[in-house]
DNA sequence: TTCAAACGTTGCGGTAGAGCAACATTCGTT
DNA sequence: AACGAATGTTGCTCTACCGCAACGTTTGAA
């Protein structure tokens, strides 16, 4: 149940079996059916999470009621709507399981006792959103000059799980493209 | 000298002035000229910086030669090229003086010291990636999500001054347009 | 195993913004 | 204060991407 996670605090931190398993009861395993919407814009998020197996999505919806993704968690990551999370103000994000999935959650309150008692878990914090900066970045340049065709070229490149796994019309929302667009891309490739 | 950096521990944590006279020798100040580079792309980010006055400008440039415009770190705020100084590796950014400036920078090493080993600045540091993550996170919604003249409404109402201390080419540039097209939407408003 | 609903593809026309050129304005330097 | 260089404006044309419509394909629930 645990073993994807004490070895994403292996890796992250100097952490050993005995501290691990003081703090582990705090994430609760939860099986998650595909589709299943874990947090609606409005809503406060009151979690963190963890996944198993499986995969999450967070995206939001524009005033022309567009989906956009903004980002996806596969099995051994942490992901949640991190700008909730922090503000405790209602999320202008949605989180949705988008195939079957197998999840670790921890409450907002247990994860922030942790992050402040425990310096393993304080390491991993500062990792995740060290590692959601970055990735948000890397982003925010591509979509600002990159042309979509190229955007989709570095997919394929480096993060070719999610051309595999999922679909053309939630990949088109994550692309910035409509999925009309995307067709027309992959037959010009 | 050290008045808006001491205030500004005192927004985010319990710090008193004992605590803060005994690390803030390491923030050295430095005052710079107006366009001024202060980190090129290629090289590794080895310092964070608080801006006392003046405005900080973080950049890159495209593959056709476009600057791209990530952030602006007005006086009372810490910016640097966060990617780079993370991961220690080549920035693909560039940090620049965008005004007359006066800067406190403290090295890559002292900063991470005294987030491992003072707590206030571990909050701060906590603090400053929270931020950066949650305005990346708005700025691809926006990017995403919005025309051209959406964001510029946006910025008109929530960063006037950008609008009001920098050029239209900057400006262009972290709206992601060409000065061209700001210009024009200017005259449209 | 079937069949309706969701998803994917493609032709066609529309639109936001790009990019060149030519001119106007502002700004930094002496 | 004067002048050259950088910046800002605007007409014109061009292109990447949008979005509808119509049709083909996959999927999952009974």
């Amino acid at each position: 149940m645990y073993e994807l996670l004490y070895q994403y605090f292996q890796e992250k931190t100097d952490i050993d079996p005995k501290r691990f398993d003081s703090f582990c009861h705090y994430f609760k395993p939860k099986k998650v059916k595909r589709n299943k919407i874990l947090l609606s814009a409005g809503d406060v998020c009151t979690f963190n999470l963890f996944v198993n197996e499986g995969c999450v999505r967070i995206y939001t919806l524009n005033e022309e009621g567009q989906e956009l993704t903004r980002y996806f968690t596969f099995e051994g990551k942490f992901g949640t709507a991190l700008t909730s999370l922090i503000e405790q103000q209602p999320s202008f994000e949605y989180m949705q399981c988008v195939e079957k999935s197998e999840l670790l959650i921890i409450s907002r309150q247990d994860f922030f006792h942790l992050v402040d008692t425990v310096p393993q878990v304080n390491d991993v914090y500062r990792d995740v959103l060290e590692m959601a900066y970055i990735t948000s970045q890397k982003r925010i340049y591509g979509l600002q000059g990159q042309s979509a065709l190229d955007r989709l070229k570095w997919l394929m490149h480096y993060q070719p799980r999610i051309l595999s796994r999922l679909s053309n019309k939630v990949i088109a929302s994550y692309l910035g493209v409509t999925p009309y667009t995307l067709s027309r891309l992959k037959a010009e490739l």
